[in-house]
DNA sequence: TAAATCGTTCATAAAAAGAGAAGATATTGA
DNA sequence: TCAATATCTTCTCTTTTTATGAACGATTTA
């Protein structure tokens, strides 16, 4: 079935007679009459009645009528889709938790109310998965802590994110000693952050009494408050929790890397849309 | 735009690849890459963003995607509207109001339990109109006084109907001088039984005091309850009525020719749904 | 009655769709 | 590392589809 066969029937139904509707599409008779035969031939019923020189729409060819109505309007949509200068499109981007929760929310709301017409699909993602996805395809845009080096991606500096170390305020200067007979809470196994903490507590000679995953900051904040525990989180995420949660201390610390957080999309991006809403992102609140 | 570059498009966003997509719909992947090509030009987006040996959809694209397929799945729709073998279609049917108030709509209500996808347009105009709106195509099946003798048009008795004369009860055995003294109500002035009536007067020399036009049976027989006025009705609607209005009488009259309900269609019509519409609503209830 | 209109059929021309080979690049596997 | 495989694209050529225009029969209009 052919999108041309329906108009062809259709503009046949409205003009009441084949050569207006020939008329009306600039073709000849002839192909009109052929075509709509074929759209008969295929659907297997009679769309018309012909009655002397004339054409009579049968109960059925109405009934037709109505869907390829439907069809033509719909498709005109698809091919309207894109015929303003609005910016259209469904991107998917990823990004990691502390992005997500601390930098991004007032900036996605506002890129949504300037650019009503583009779907953005948003997922929390630990990085590794984040790059995966960003290779296959999957996201268009990630947030992670990068830079990633690679020949097919772009990174540019989002966030500055540094880990800073958390600890019950009960104990504000605390030791290597200290820090190791307590416990140490950590996000999650597949974080990029994990890999950092890990690096610290070598460098430090940290051996903490035991480490609990937990996949909740403020969970974490309740443990640290509690008074047996620590972590290192983003320090973004703990400027927010002081204010609720009293009993905790943070501190930043030299072995502690910073682990800024940066856009990251493929080079060879053709849609326009990224580079805008990047754009968008970066601007100022 | 054509259906057959929709196709295509979504075939490769869902298959991931031109060559699965092409090894789907049964052909060579240089095809589809023209398609898809020619689809990108059209719409003046890029659908895929072309990378190293393999594509992947922008956001216009999957936006696209979303509005291909619901136009590929309605296309899909009207083309399988007759594929079973359950009988679709629109019929325009119209009636003479004494028709559609008396004998149809239980007959209607029956049809339209066995036979659910027809829809049934049905209006009520004069028998004149009727027969203008059955020659011009707008109607598939009128049910009106007849029979019509028309080369194009077949009719078949409907049901049987004649006139009557109503009087008040108060004037059991009226004389020709007693109606000329009352008022005379008729239904419509396009209405077929109106040249019977005047027929009727003629031959039995009754000048009625006046004449109303009243385009309502019940609004008549209040008038003719009030006692200063008689009527010429179907004798299915009188017989309705009597129930309701005790104040009324009435009687046959061999000057009132009969009047029946006959269906009339178009005799070259190849749709077979107006006549099993026909067999339906001749069965007996 | 003559002229115009209508829908259809047919032969033919134009356009579109498809096939298949070849090329450039990238991935996979030995 | 190097060949084998798989990717998409470009090109030419063939097939298929679509459109044209003239002719025809039938009907309506003037």
């Amino acid at each position: 079935m052919k999108l041309s066969q329906l108009a062809f029937f259709c503009a046949v139904v409205e003009q009441g007679t084949v050569a207006a509707a020939a008329a009306q599409l600039n073709c000849v008779s002839s192909n009109i009459t052929t075509r709509v035969r074929e759209l008969e031939d295929l659907l297997g019923v009679s769309l018309f009645s012909r009655e002397k020189n004339r054409l009579l729409v049968t109960p059925e060819g109405r009934l037709f009528y109505q869907k390829a109505k439907q069809v033509l309007a719909m498709a005109q949509e698809a091919r309207a889709l894109f015929k303003d200068d609005a910016e259209r499109g469904v991107i998917r981007v990823g990004a990691l938790d502390v992005a997500l929760t601390n930098h991004l929310p007032e900036r996605i709301a506002r890129y949504r109310a300037n650019t009503p017409h583009v779907e953005l699909h948003i997922r929390p993602e630990p990085s590794l998965m984040l790059e995966q996805l960003l290779m296959d395809g999957e996201l268009d845009l990630i947030l992670t802590d990068g830079p990633i080096i690679h020949p097919l991606l772009v990174s540019r500096l989002a966030f500055r994110e540094r880990l800073v170390l958390v600890t019950p305020k009960a104990l504000s200067a605390p030791t290597v000693d200290d820090l190791s007979r307590m416990e140490l809470y950590v996000f999650g196994q597949t974080c990029h952050y994990r890999r950092q903490v890990d690096g610290y507590l070598e460098t430090s000679k940290i051996k903490p009494r035991s480490v609990m995953e937990i996949e909740s900051f403020s969970s974490i904040f309740a443990c640290i408050e509690a008074g047996v525990g620590f972590s290192c989180l983003p320090e973004s995420v703990v400027e927010q929790a002081v204010t609720r949660h009293g009993k905790i201390h943070f501190e930043r610390t030299d072995s502690l890397e910073s682990s800024d957080i940066y856009y990251v999309w493929r080079k060879n991006y053709t849609s326009p849309l990224i580079h805008r809403l990047i754009e968008s992102l970066e601007q100022e609140l």
